[in-house]
Parts: C-alpha cells; sequence; structure tokens
DNA sequence: CGCTGATGCAAGCGACCACTTGCATCGGCT
DNA sequence: AGCCGATGCAAGTGGTCGCTTGCATCAGCG
C-alpha cells in the first residue's frame, strides 16, 4: 500500500542519477523522473534529498556483506576477499562511490551519509593486521597496503568513466591479488 | 597595466577554491574574493568561467613537464620518474586533479580543459610498453600497469582528503616502485 | 593637464534548484 | 458505498550563481 513505485526503485533512480550527474547536479526533478514519480511525492516521501541519499546507500551498501571475520592463515585468500568485494562494488556502483567520495569532500550533507559505510574499513585494517603480524605481508601502515591493493582496482573504475580509451576489461581479482604478492616482473617464480 | 593582481594570482585562487568546492560549486564571487579582485573584473578579463579555467589549467600543468622522451635500460628508474611526477602533481595539486577527473563525466566544459593534459597519457603508455616488449614487466593492456603503479599513489592522495584518520604522510616513490616491481611479501630477495 | 583603459561597486537578469502548497484524483479498506 | 491516505499536477518561494551593465575612480602616458 506504501505505493505503486517501491522505495527501492527511488533508490536506484536516485543512484543512477548521481552515478552520471553527480550528487549537486542530480536534480530531484530528475530523479524523481527517472524513478517514475513526482517530485512532490518523493519529498512527501522521503523528506528531503538528503534523507533519500541516506536511505539510499544505506539499503544499497547494507546487501554487500563483506565475509571477513575470520581471517586466516592464508593471505592469498583473504585479499582476495577484500578485491572481489571492492571490484564488485566499483563495478556496479562504482560511479556513485566515487562522487560520494569526493562530494563528500565539500558536502557535509554526503560526509554525514558516508560515515556508515567507512566502518567497513576497520575491519579491513584488522585483516591486514593481522597478516602483517604473521610476517605474511610488508609491515606499514594498513591503511597504505589497502590503497596498494584497491588501488588499481578502482583506478580502472575511474578510467572507465573518464577516458574513452580505457579499457572496458572488468578487473580480474586473482590477477591483482598475485600481482600485489609477488610484483609486476615476470616469472618471479609465482 | 595589465593589472595590479596578475593573471597568475587569480588562476592560484581558482584552483585553490576549486580544490576545496570542487568546479561547481566553486562561484565566481568567491574566485575573485580570494584573488582580490572584483568579480566583474574577473569577467571582463577572462570572459567567461571555463575560459578561467583553460587558462588556469593551462599554465598550471604546463609547468609539470615530464622527462620522459628517452627510456632505457633500467624499468625501475623510469617508473621511478613517473611515479615521482604523479605523487608530486597529487600533493600539490591533487584536489584539482581528482576533481576536475571526476567533474568532467558529468561536464563537458571541464572535459573539453582536460584534454590538453591527457596527452601526457600517451607518452606513459609508451614507456611501459617499451619495458614490456623488453620483457621487463607483465605483459598486458599498458593502462593496467599504469593504474597498478600510479593506484596507490592516487588512493591515499583521495584519502587525506575524505579521511580523517588517513595518513598524512606523503608517499615515498622509491617504496611504491619497489613493492611495485618485487610484490608486498617481506623479504623476496629485494 | 587631459585622455584612456583597467578597475571597483552595486544592482540586476535569467536560469536552476530544493522544497512547499493547494487541489483534484484514485486505489484500497471497512 | 464511503472514507482516507497516497499520489499527480501546477504554480510558486527563496536562494544561489554565471554573467552583465552603468557609473565612479584611479593609474599611467602623451
Amino acid at each position: 500500500m506504501a505505493s505503486r513505485v517501491t522505495d527501492e526503485t527511488v533508490f536506484d533512480a536516485m543512484l543512477a542519477v548521481i552515478a552520471e550527474q553527480g550528487y549537486e547536479r542530480a536534480a530531484t526533478r530528475a530523479i524523481a523522473d527517472a524513478a517514475g514519480i513526482n517530485e512532490a511525492t518523493l519529498f512527501r516521501r522521503f523528506g528531503s534529498k538528503e534523507n533519500l541519499l541516506r536511505q539510499a546507500v544505506r539499503r544499497n551498501f547494507a546487501g554487500f556483506a563483506l565475509d571477513l571475520d575470520a581471517p586466516g592463515d592464508d593471505v592469498a585468500a583473504d585479499l582476495l576477499t577484500i578485491v572481489t568485494y571492492y571490484s564488485r562494488l566499483y563495478e556496479t556502483r562504482g560511479g556513485v562511490v566515487l562522487t560520494l567520495m569526493r562530494e563528500a569532500k565539500f558536502s557535509p550533507e554526503v560526509a554525514a551519509v558516508l560515515t556508515e559505510p567507512e566502518a567497513l574499513l576497520e575491519r579491513v585494517d584488522a585483516v591486514i593486521l593481522h597478516h602483517q603480524r604473521r610476517g605474511a605481508l610488508v609491515t606499514e601502515p594498513p591503511r597504505h597496503t589497502f590503497f596498494a591493493l584497491v588501488g588499481p582496482v578502482m583506478m580502472r573504475s575511474i578510467a572507465r568513466r573518464v577516458d574513452q580509451r580505457a579499457t572496458q576489461t572488468p578487473v580480474d581479482p586473482e590477477a591483482v591479488v598475485r600481482r600485489f604478492l609477488h610484483g609486476h616482473r615476470p616469472d618471479t617464480g609465482e
């Protein structure tokens, strides 16, 4: 009874519009149109643009569960879990994620919304620390390790959206982990 | 005669405002204030916001020359040149570069301005290809190599501006290249 | 000294946008 | 059937912003 057009539809519409316009440019009118509802309805249902974003982010990234609770003896396996998660995220929602990350800098509105998904990073930190202590990874601030691991994935996602000539090939998480662990020299014993 | 406030001052002001506000939010009024001139003067001198951006970018990134014309036998040395260049760029102008890259996606105005600095990437491609053919690098699309190399640097620059808890430590280009070539396993012979 | 051209100032125009409001409509519920 | 809440529609409000304009000022140059 809530509505003929579900909230999920509106969330998807919003994320889609943000992906191609950015948050600020994403006019509530355009979001409403994309969702197939009236702009007034959108405000009656969600109150404000910020609140709509918050709900959309929450509902969308809650689904992306990262199974990281029990880091084991296998570095490669754990890193693969991480890379796979982020490459899937960037593959499906890359436009939104990057836009929001950037826009958070100057929009407290956006920043406030992003605090929730950021909690995920702490769990990643823990896993990396675990393997550093085991001696399976170079010791350095875990965020550095994280950036080195995920940076390539993320840059390809950025490039796909900026550069025409960039590869459209999706990232191969196994290759990323292998290169990360063994380096980019050919035939180094892999 | 030209003016008491130089064009360079205005360019710097614009890039500074963009770095913290983004291009769209960077109000011409705010730029003019930051430069210490009147908004009307700004338009009389530069015509439009887009043209101002173009001149600012041109003048600012022309200075960043990349010395890459003669790739040699030393992969590490050539990669170091590349990483050093980009880490310097992100260090000093990271806020602007990333913002513009992202905003280019939905603003043809910005995209048009960025075509010039993009030419640089082709020279980087050539160097990477050269070393791939020499057998010093894994063979893959050169842009992939580039992303894997520079991704970590760039992500740290992004993080510095988004995450409070991120490292403020500047990137060490030598370490980046070493890890890139040899991987993140400790003591792999290096 | 008188001209010229670049500047500052203040006001305004037109466009866009988040958000509101009043009213008619329509669907499900009792 | 009759009610009620959610919707669509259209118009509007107030704010921001790119850009313009008219006028006064001020510096350099002959």
